[in-house]
RNA sequence: GGCGAGUUGGCGGAGUGGUUACGCAGCGGAUUGCAAAUCCGUGUAUAUCGGUUCGAUUCCGAUACUCGCCUCCA
């Protein structure tokens, strides 16, 4: 199966074909790790595991290559650290600052994981490949593409003519643009740091140019060198990296003499109710927090999956509603034809787990997730259970099912749920039931009203009724009846 | 100021040079003690103005509006 995706380079899209194809290699630039990932942070995340998934799919499970760096080289992250210590805080700076990118990174990849992201096969840091910053830093100074001066070093933009072409700048237009800081010790204003001296309170290493650090755009070059070689497949990130850190990467690379990446990937960004999500319009918030209010993981992917990669997304709570009742119906139509854990195993294991074609091929079609989705729509049609594999194979094969005994719980809102509400409700149910049986209609609705107004919606199948939750239960309701 | 992206029905959101997917909501029907749930059916859209074309929502240009980047904020 071809897959086309949408080349930055070229500003277009053009057919996948892989350099290697037992070995597919993409790097996509990972968080700088000083705080908890807010929900910007996960697009990426969300979009580039969709595309290693159906990339594994397509090549094979161990015939991709994944790698995503932690930034931990980063002034926030030392502030924190320094402010530990200051706090009263045991260890050395350096000690704190590893804790904090330790604890960070933890909260990162568990908080990933819960939006159905699976771990790439590489999760680089940055600090242990400093020696490999340094080694290419060393390499263009000695091709002139670089050059040391008041214990920087720094790149020479002017010597790589093709500066701008990835995000679609001239140098010309972006210094008469009148934005760029000028800089005493610069060549040329544009020339990018490589790295830079440390203070006594920032951590440092040796270097040939003094003790310092590393500058940011280096360490995906160097990481992606080391991991992936000097030519690679795929290189993805939000498109607000795409200058000047693409930009740079790409410069330093190539005039270090590699191919670098073949595609360039950019995902739009986020919004948040129509507005850009920032701390001073106090609509920020971590993925954390809403994992917290009880909006599930794979809730919130199915957001995201819900619009293309290269628009730009609003989460709204619409959105989030919306994409509950969508994957709440779909489970409904699969246990309505028996589909449990078990009757998943026993597909898998004789062969027909199968995808559908025509969602696969969707998919391939620069990654159209909202396509996808559609044909899904079209797929929980099926009236039979084997017609319904390809439904739950596409379920699974996006990263909305993490685990199949979502099936086996029936009415699964347990979190928000008191243990004594089922019994009050039970009771209520069985009291209508009562009347219903003696036709006593007015105290037999009085009831399911009363259940209504607390949010729990009754329905009465073939004479028995049943209960579910709805998105606006309410506890208090009912906890006079207690 | 420079550069780029976008504008599709009530809402969300795709594809496509030739009757505009799909979902939600709405409406009609089946079913129901009445509802709900479910099932069946159904109306409504390609920002504006030009151009190319037999034909444009799709290609090109202009206008308006929105958004992003240029400021280590993903």
């Amino acid at each position: 199966m071809a897959i086309k995706l949408y080349n930055t380079k070229f500003r277009k899209r053009v057919e996948f074909i892989p350099i290697n194809e037992s070995d597919v290699r993409m790097y996509v630039c990972g968080p700088t790790v000083y705080d908890r990932a807010h929900l910007g942070n996960a697009r990426p995340v969300i979009v580039f595991d969709t595309l290693f998934r159906l990339l594994r799919y397509i090549y094979g499970l161990d015939h991709v290559t994944y790698a995503r760096n932690f930034t931990d080289v980063d002034d926030k992250i030392n502030a924190t650290a320094l402010a530990r210590q200051q706090a009263g805080a045991l260890g050395t700076l350096e000690d704190l600052i590893a804790e904090r990118s330790d604890e960070t990174i933890k909260w990162y990849l568990e908080d990933m994981a819960a939006l159905g992201a699976l771990e790439p096969t590489k999760m680089p840091r940055a600090t242990q490949y400093v020696t490999q910053m340094i080694e290419m830093i060393e390499d263009l100074i000695a091709k002139g593409n670089a050059y040391e001066i008041e214990g920087h070093a720094l790149f020479r933009v002017r010597s790589y003519p093709e500066y701008g072409s990835l995000s679609g700048r001239s140098v010309d237009d972006m210094i008469a643009g009148a934005r760029v800081e000028v800089v005493p010790y610069k060549e040329d204003p544009m020339d990018f740091v490589l790295w830079k001296p440390s203070s006594d309170d920032q951590p440092g290493w040796n270097s040939p140019w003094g003790h310092g650090r590393p500058g940011w755009h280096i360490e995906c070059s160097a990481m992606a060198l080391d991991l992936l070689g000097g030519e690679f497949d795929i290189h993805g990130g939000g498109n607000d990296l795409m200058f000047p850190h693409h930009e740079n990467e790409a410069a330093q690379s190539t005039c270090a003499g590699h191919e670098f990446a073949n595609v360039w990937m950019h995902n739009e960004m986020l919004q948040v109710e129509g507005k850009k999500m920032s701390k001073s319009l106090g609509n920020f918030f971590t993925v954390r927090d809403l994992l917290k209010q009880g909006v599930a993981g794979e809730v919130i992917r199915l957001v995201f999956l819900m619009t293309h990669y290269r628009k730009p997304m609003d989460w709204t709570d619409a959105k989030r509603v919306e994409a509950h009742k969508m994957l709440n119906d779909w489970f409904v139509v699969l246990r309505k034809h028996g589909y449990s854990p078990k009757t998943v195993d026993k597909l898998k294991a004789s062969g027909d787990w199968v995808a559908d074609i025509e969602l696969m091929g969707v998919l391939s079609n620069d990654l159209n997730t909202p396509g996808a989705l559609a044909r899904m729509h079209v797929l929980a049609k099926a009236r039979t259970a084997s017609g319904l594999v390809p439904l739950a194979h596409a379920l699974e094969m996006l990263g909305l099912v993490s685990d199949w005994n979502v099936l086996d719980a029936s009415s699964s809102q347990d979190d928000r749920m008191p243990d004594w509400v089922p019994v009050v409700i039970d009771r209520l149910i069985a009291e209508r039931g009562a009347a219903r049986a003696s036709k006593d209609w007015g105290e037999a609705d009085r009831l399911r009203d009363l259940l209504n107004t607390a949010g729990v919606q009754v329905t009465d199948v073939a004479g028995t009724a049943s209960w579910l939750l709805g998105s606006g239960f309410n506890p208090v309701v009912l906890e006079g009846l207690k």
